[in-house]
Order: C-alpha cells, then sequence, then structure tokens
RNA sequence: GAAGUUAGUCGAAUGGUCGCUGGGAUUUUUCUCAGAGGAAAGUCUGGACUCCAUAGAGCAAAGUGCUAGGUAACUCCUAGGUAUGGUGACAUAACGGAAAGUGCCACAGAAAAUAAACUACCCUAUAAUAGGGCAAAGGUGAAAAGGUGUGGUAAGAGCGCACCGCACGGAAGGCAACAACCGUGGCAAGGCAAACCCCACUUGGAGCAAGCUCAAAUAGGUUACCUAUGGUGUGACUCGCACAAGGUAGCGGGUAGAGUGCUAAAGCGUUUUGGCGACAAUGCGCGUAGAUGAAUGACCAUUAACAACAGAAUCCAGCUUAUAGACUAACUUCCCGU
C-alpha cells in the first residue's frame, strides 16, 4: 500500500478540467467547494484551483493546496475512482485540522450523491 | 541606570514517521545530494539578454536639476556645501531661473502690487470741511517695500549715524559647490515654477507569454506523377490551347504539444593593498532552487517561548512598502555613585 503521489494522479490538461467543471456534481462546505466526477482511469486523480480571487496572498493559497494534496494522498486508498478539482471558499482563518477534516467529508460525500 | 540617535545581524533549532521537485548513481527500484526571502512583495528606476527599427539632424513628449566622486548603469550610493528642525548624537531637502512672458494668491483687510492710504499724525485756510505733508502708531493676514537704539523734524521717514541683517564688489582657503575676512550701498515691488513656462542635460520601440528549435491531427498552399487515348470550356468537328476533379509522393509555412532560453552570476565568503567613504585592485576557497494546473510540506516529541511580514517564475543593481520577537557596536542627553 502506497501514500505517494504521483504524477498519474494529478490533473494536468486543461480540457480534462473544463469537462470536469462542465459535467461534474458540486459539494460545498464552509472552506472548500469540490467538483467531481467518474473516471475511467486505475486511480483517483486530483485537480486544484485556487483562486486568486479568493486568497490574495500566495501564502494563503499555497497552505491550501497542500493541505488538499496531504488529505488526498493519505486517503486516495479509499476514495472511489473519480476526478476530483478542488476549489477554496472565503472564510475566517482557522487552523489545518478543521480544513483537512471538512474536505475529507467532502471528498465522501460528493462520491455518495 | 533611564531616554534616545545611527549602523548592522538573526528571522526558531534538533530528532522521528509519511510525502513533493530537480540532479547524480544504480539499471527497474532503490540509494544519495540539493531545494524560497530580507523583503522572494510593490513593478517604481537602471542595466544584462532577445527581437524589431535605424544615413544625419531637429521638433514633440517624458524625465532629471547644489558640488565632487563611485558604478555596467540609474531618478541609486558615498563624501562635502547650503538651508531648515532638534539641548544633542543626528535628521530632512524636486536644492537652476520670478528684471523673458502668461497665470494664481481663498477668508480677512483700506490695500495682495506699474502700489495704495482706512483709523491716525502734522501744517495751512476755514469751523464740522478743503488743500497739502507723512507711512512712525493701530488693525487684517501665511505674507504689507529691513530690526534695535539715537539724532533729526511741523509731524515723520535710512533723512543722517552706530550695531545686526540684506544686496553688490573683492578675496585667504577649497578640485568644486561654497566661503573666513575686507570694502561699498541706505536697502531694493512680495509669494507660488511638485502652475504654464525658460535654461541645461538625458532618452529609438517592445519585452522571457522576449526569442530560437522540433513538430501530430484537420484545413488550406505549392511541385511532380498517375487516373488519362478520360472530364469541362473554346469550336461545326479534329488538332491545339486553357481549366477543373480525385489519388500518390515531396516541399515550405505552421496550430495543439514538446524542447530550448533556464541559471556560473557585474556570484558568495575571505586575505592583503589603495581610498575619509561609496568602492576598486589582488590572492585563496566555495560551486548555491529551477517548478510550469506550478515542488520546498504535514503530523509527533524535546528545548521556559509553538511565534511577525510573507512564497522564487529570465537574471542582476537599487528604491519603496510590510515585519512578532531577539541581539551587537559606536555615539548623545539626563540622573545616581566614586
Amino acid at each position: 500500500m502506497s501514500f505517494r503521489l504521483t504524477r498519474e494522479a494529478k490533473i494536468f490538461k486543461t480540457g480534462e478540467y473544463a469537462n470536469i467543471f462542465k459535467e461534474g456534481k458540486i459539494v460545498r462546505g464552509k472552506y472548500w467547494q469540490v467538483i467531481a466526477k467518474p473516471l475511467k482511469t486505475s486511480t483517483p486523480r486530483l485537480g486544484l484551483a485556487i483562486s486568486k480571487k479568493v486568497y490574495r496572498l500566495a501564502v494563503d493559497r499555497n497552505r491550501f493546496k497542500r493541505i488538499a494534496r496531504e488529505v488526498f494522498r493519505l486517503h486516495k486508498q479509499h476514495l472511489d475512482v473519480w476526478g476530483f478539482v478542488v476549489m477554496a471558499r472565503k472564510s475566517k482563518p482557522v487552523t489545518n485540522l478543521v480544513l483537512s477534516a471538512e474536505l475529507l467529508d467532502l471528498f465522501k460525500k460528493v462520491s455518495e450523491k
């Protein structure tokens, strides 16, 4: 069992993003918003779309990206094979633990929907 | 000891587990090395680099504006001058020109400028006013044609004189800006040039998504050959001439995409020498992120503290702004003790 986050597990192509945005299911939380769609690949895949409009500072955006990657990496064994695009939502600052807990919850919710 | 001024340093550390990006080794999954900042920020200057343009000169536009130096270069830095602020260490400065011209100067005030005369003061005539003299006193304002004293006068006034200030001329000294000092002048019609403007000097444009290389699919261009003793047009017909369609192969342009530019650099540390200094020369050592839907992280433990501002995107030099806390050196003022 590997916790590695390889290139196959990331979304790179513009077309793939557009496809998920167009046809995916949306789940909103307090701090996150996840858009997801089933895939035919062997593993689930992660894409990040943290807007400059939501968090102006690069430091804040990096923090959200890292948390999203970390949560995905540690739990992708238990996730369904979907493409997940993660977006941040504007909120008051909270601890990393709260953020990770909510994101994991959203990952599970979106595939049950 | 307290309060400050200036210059500078650090910006949590160590260990463990799970990861990320790049290089190297091994050759197929392991090992090993490296991996954000003092501002990486704002994109405000100046360069390197790339492409385009370019005979030369000027206009326009923009910028700069005390002096000398430093630098690849600058609107930067250093040293000095002057002015202003501070008891002081020090700090600050768009610091050329207002007798080239234009414009503006709110309110208040008699008057905001070719000066003028409201309340006053003085003289003459007459009564309540007129004519003349004057700018000392009052009041307004950010600003009203030097200040104090003394002589002088009808009252006054640089009208005369002394000191201070100012302007002009000379001038020790200084590379220079400037200026010790000496003399002359009774002394000037304000301010604003980060208002237009004048003077002097500087500047070609665009930027790494610059640019260079490779290069699918589709469409289109072009060349050759084939279908072909074919088709269409011209024509009564034949020859001839012109044109089109399909296929195959080649050529060049070029989109997606990929590579390159891409990190060794006006580099960092240090020795000696020159210089007040910015800095320069010299020897020795080091070899230091390079992503591209974008790495440098998460969790746990210990350290008295769980920490600010904040995340590289072609690279340098600077400027500006943000910054919890900790520390160093020199200097200043005040207080206490010897």
